[in-house]
DNA sequence: GGATTATACGGACAATTGTCCGCAAACACA
DNA sequence: TGTGTTTGCGGACAATTGTCCGTATAATCC
């Protein structure tokens, strides 16, 4: 029994995928997203196409495990908050501040989030839902879309589906079309999904 | 001047482009959408490739035309029903029927609806809501948001960035995922959306 | 009507993606 | 330590996309 690896699985799990990602974060930084290939990632990390390949079928997946460190603190944070005692009737402002949050990470993060999407739905034949990290985000929405209704916040809506239509509203796509067609800002779009998935929804009023 | 084709331009605009979508038609419906390529296309419409990519730059281009006639008589139905007067207060019943078009619209022609919006989305720095077809229904329902919000049927929101989000909603996307991954029924979703964009902005109740 | 320019066809070719397999190093077992 | 097995590296290669340019045909102009 070799000590070296199987004591301690996360300290070194695949030192060629660390090299993997160091070369694409460095070529993505100097030439953009788009102008980097995968045969260009594979000899950046001074290894054959296959090497690459077995590892991340494309540039997409690259991309989701660079964002990875950022998506799970993300979405950790927001799970997090979803354990603590919350008082009565506080869903809804939860709800609130959570698209709030979401809103500035799919800002902060737009470019990649879209790449990831299109490799993602393009290749494959999934939805932009079926992502881990919109996967995990619909469960955190659900999650709080029941609350909100067993507290009896809001009308009878199906919690399962408004939060699917809620990430459909809250997809890098959305936003980059109404920045760049409507010049609309954060806050703008914000209002506008506000009012559509808490003010809307809202019981009573 | 030669009477053959500068009278009636409608008669032959392009005859390559015929044979092209026939062709497509043709190794579409033998292979389903994912197995025909480019090069196949040109080989059946027995042209060379350099012809083929001057005048659709993928196969998504195809697939919009290919569609074309069936997208321009669905548009141009709602948006003459537009054109008709119509009693007070009444658009967001209008809205509602509309939905149910769209949705059936959708679940129609589901599949070439994302292979179009895929290949547009990809290629191009495009969000599906450039798409003409997107554009127009974009178009279309904000028209019909002013409508209500002019005739105080509806809470004041933003026509605009509301038609967007819709439309969002509305993608082929989110009905594939629904239908795949939670077996919804088109009634069910087509209540979700009526739930979020019509009683949702609904004023008073 | 002969020369010049414009148009556009189509296949060769470059670029990129993704697969496959020969080969070598690591491992397992006796 | 020798032998058989497994793993997985990496580059050659196939598949596909998209571009480019030599060339033929049509239009325009003296």
């Amino acid at each position: 029994m070799t000590p070296s690896k199987p004591i301690v699985p996360s300290a070194a799990p695949d030192p060629y995928k660390e090299r993997i990602l160091e070369a694409a974060r460095e070529l993505f930084t100097a030439n953009g997203l788009e102008a980097v290939n995968m045969y260009a990632i594979a000899k950046r990390a001074g290894i054959g196409q296959g090497s690459l390949y077995r590892r991340f079928s494309d540039k997409g997946e690259i991309c989701s495990l660079l964002l990875r460190d950022s998506t799970d603190r993300f979405l950790l944070s927001l799970e997090n908050e979803l354990a603590l005692p919350q008082a009565d009737k506080a869903a809804l402002d939860h709800l609130r501040s959570s698209i709030s949050r979401i809103v500035g990470f799919i800002e902060q993060h737009a470019e990649l989030l879209q790449l990831i999407k299109s490799e993602f739905t393009g290749k494959k034949q999934l939805t932009q839902f079926e992502h881990p990290f919109f996967r995990r985000l619909n469960e955190f929405l659900t999650q709080l879309l029941r609350r909100a209704a067993a507290g009896g916040e809001i009308s009878p809506v199906d919690p399962q589906f408004t939060a699917t239509a809620l990430i459909a509203v809250l997809s890098p796509d959305l936003y980059l079309y109404q920045m760049k067609q409507h010049g609309s800002t954060k806050e703008q779009i914000t209002d506008g999904i506000f009012a559509l998935f808490v003010t809307g929804i809202q019981k009573g009023q």
